[in-house]
DNA sequence: CCTTCAGGTTAACGACCGCTAACCTCCCTG
DNA sequence: CAGGGAGGTTAGCGGTCGTTAACCTGAAGG
């Protein structure tokens, strides 16, 4: 048991921030001081629970990849099987745009800092990524039977890059509001998909 | 007149590599030596050519911003007034596309590295940017004139998101074939704004 | 033939950064 | 009430990086 009720652990207070530095200016541009000084404590006091600055960007790439797939694995076998595969598309899209309008900083280290990674955790990031394309692609066919699966695989990405630009689309306080947004993305992600086929 | 025949000169291939660097290891990972490697000079031979690393940075920057609203300024101009706007926003679709298939490096930078601008060089690419975005907001009004302002401000940046995507679509030699992609990239823009209007 | 200058070179400086060492201070527990 | 571990602190080391300084060279031009 990790997290109790709202209150987070030191721990993940500092992957928060941290996640939310990366972001900001890229592993790079962030020093240790800084992830501590948004903490309240000071520079080397984060080597009491990270081996180093490396280990906080694995282990938030991990998790982001690890939560997306075992969330999409869920949706996926949860789904009614009577209700026919465009009703398990629009929960994996559904499920995605939470994710892209819930944890924004993460969106963006996502696919932006991944060969920063020590090798082993980089396979395993790409490993848990491609499982989540795979996914997608699957039920994308299913929906579409006269799409071919490389162009599948190439909407998918697409789509992703659709649904993965909430970072620009200004601070949350000037967007329309979280389900107006929400509704958009997944009305323009589907639009994207059903273009694929009529060619 | 820069560039002659198809010899790059000695600045122009210093920006081309900085580019390539940039968008594989981010600005702050990569160091001036490596790029003065990259062409055959090193490390602080670049400084005959560029006052400082943020130049290189600065100019890929404002280059590419600026490319991109000229071009989408001359195909408004020359597009044919009695042909309507779907075509207009055709054209602005296939000249972004043209740009993403060609320029990928600098199609990553141009959303990853603002950040590490100077902040008058920040606020010019920023300018020129949202002039671009302006730009298709209104010819994507005229083309859906039920759809409100901000709803298509949002919608295109989510179709360059979409657009923007390429560099996650494999190596140029794994895709199907340049026209094969950009029509499928083309359709999907397509229909991703055309399910904009669908409220 | 001498000068000039564009375009290189290497050496080195100063700043910064990730990380370690050494130390301190509560709080929990036998 | 000892004592030990969890979780901090500051000082400082070693390496890297952007940048400058000083010097070299080959080609153009009067």
């Amino acid at each position: 048991m990790t997290t109790r009720t709202d209150a987070l652990t030191r721990r993940e207070q500092i992957l928060k921030e941290a996640a939310r530095l990366f972001a900001e200016r890229g592993f790079h541009g962030v020093g240790v001081d800084e992830i501590g000084a948004a903490v309240g404590i000071s520079g080397p006091g984060l080597y009491r629970h990270f081996p180093g600055k490396d280990a906080m960007l694995a282990e938030l790439l991990v998790g982001i990849s690890g939560r997306l797939l075992t969330g999409a694995k869920r949706r996926l076998a949860e789904a009614d099987p009577a209700a026919g595969p465009g009703v398990v598309l629009d929960s994996l899209i559904e499920g995605h745009i939470d994710f892209a309008l819930d944890d924004r900083p993460l969106i963006t280290l996502h696919d932006r800092e991944l060969d920063r990674l020590r090798d082993s955790d980089r396979k395993l990031v790409r490993q848990l990524q491609r499982q989540y394309v795979e996914l997608w692609v699957g039920v994308l066919c299913e929906v579409y039977p006269d799409v071919a699966e490389p162009s599948a695989r190439s909407a998918v990405h697409s789509v992703f890059g659709l649904l993965n630009s909430t970072p620009h689309l200004g601070r949350p306080g000037s967007l329309p509001g979280r389900g107006v947004t929400a509704g958009l993305l997944h009305r323009m992600a589907r639009g994207a998909f059903g273009a694929v086929a009529a060619e």
